[in-house]
DNA sequence: TATATATTGAACATATCGTTCGGTAACGAA
DNA sequence: TTCGTTACCGAACGATATGTTCAATATATA
């Protein structure tokens, strides 16, 4: 990729990125990307087709990021077959976003999020699938295998944006316990 | 109220459930609901600030209406003393919801709505707040009356949303199981 | 150095917003 | 019915944001 492009690249996430600290996805115009990266109109434009693209396209190198590191070889044996609170992945994901890498909580403390979270979803839901077994003794049998796969999802995610929410004062071992006493 | 003031708000509201089930909240415009509802432009802008107001009156009327037939007092003891499943309140709004009654599916099926979810959340809270006391014997003690509140509340929306994404083929009844055996 | 490509920034057409205001129509009380 | 009040109309306006175009300029890579 030419240098310049990774420089306009890297402005415009690092002007989102701050202005995402400031206001609301939603309020955010392109025109104050622009400003903020001090790049031309045009020049954004032909880096991203809408501010809905360069959402989604920032979303996925963050995810991107937090959830491989997340797979790699070293856990994902470990929990297939010893799948206790104490080093779950769910563990290793919150002590990922409590590190605040690449200022992930400026989103997921952001207000109007959806779009977001829809992506983060998506990503977490993977990631879910391979560990469904982890929970397979939890679950109810009449409960459908979608109602529950869609409800830790939901009781992730939701513990997370308490988490945030409350200050993240607890430790990630807490709320990874909290997480696992509530799903 | 003046009879020309309730037909013009009911115009409105009548268009904006329509263009609801039609398309986005955020891509709905102010001029399409003119258009659909047949009114003058500064007569929507005389009864609604801004589309963000209207989407709160409807919400609103349509909330209080669902949540206070929940609230009368035909209900209200038995759930004090007598808090199982068959009977429960949650039943009773999954009841109503599945009625359709104002046409709440529309909005709750709706994909960008996070805003209207913000002011459904805000009104089960108080609904889940009256109720806390027969989920206490489910909740860990490690856990915090704010953490469990929250989680009560998630788990009941995220159901609901579950119930309506996969079609609403099961019965209320069955689906309150299901709140059940998830929270 | 030379060619290819990225950036620039002004200008443009389009869309939506929320407001204004003089004129018209409907309401409801006396 | 009359009459004062109030709601509605709708065209027009300024403001803001969008996404595109284009010719000139700067930078990268071979």
């Amino acid at each position: 990729m030419d240098r310049r492009q990774r420089r306009t690249r890297e402005a415009i996430f690092n002007s989102f990125t701050r202005l995402l600290s400031q206001k609301d996805f939603s309020q955010i115009t392109v025109g104050e990307i622009i400003a903020d990266a001090d790049i031309g109109r045009a020049t954004f434009y032909s880096h991203f087709e809408t501010k809905d693209y360069l959402l989604k396209a920032f979303c996925e190198e963050l995810f991107c990021h937090i959830f491989d590191t997340e797979h790699n070889e070293e856990y994902a044996h470990k929990h297939i077959f010893q799948c206790d609170g104490a080093d779950s992945v769910f563990l290793h994901l919150f002590q990922h976003i409590s590190k605040n890498d690449n200022n992930i909580l400026v989103l997921l403390a952001s207000q109007n999020n959806e779009l977001f979270l829809r992506y983060f979803r998506n990503d977490l839901e993977t990631l879910v699938e391979s560990q469904l077994s982890t929970f397979q003794d939890r679950k109810d049998p009449r409960l459908p295998d979608s109602f529950w796969k869609n409800h830790i999802i939901s009781t992730f995610v939701e513990t997370l944006k308490w988490w945030i929410g409350n200050g993240m004062t607890e430790s990630p071992e807490t709320i990874t316990e909290y997480f696992y006493l509530a799903v």
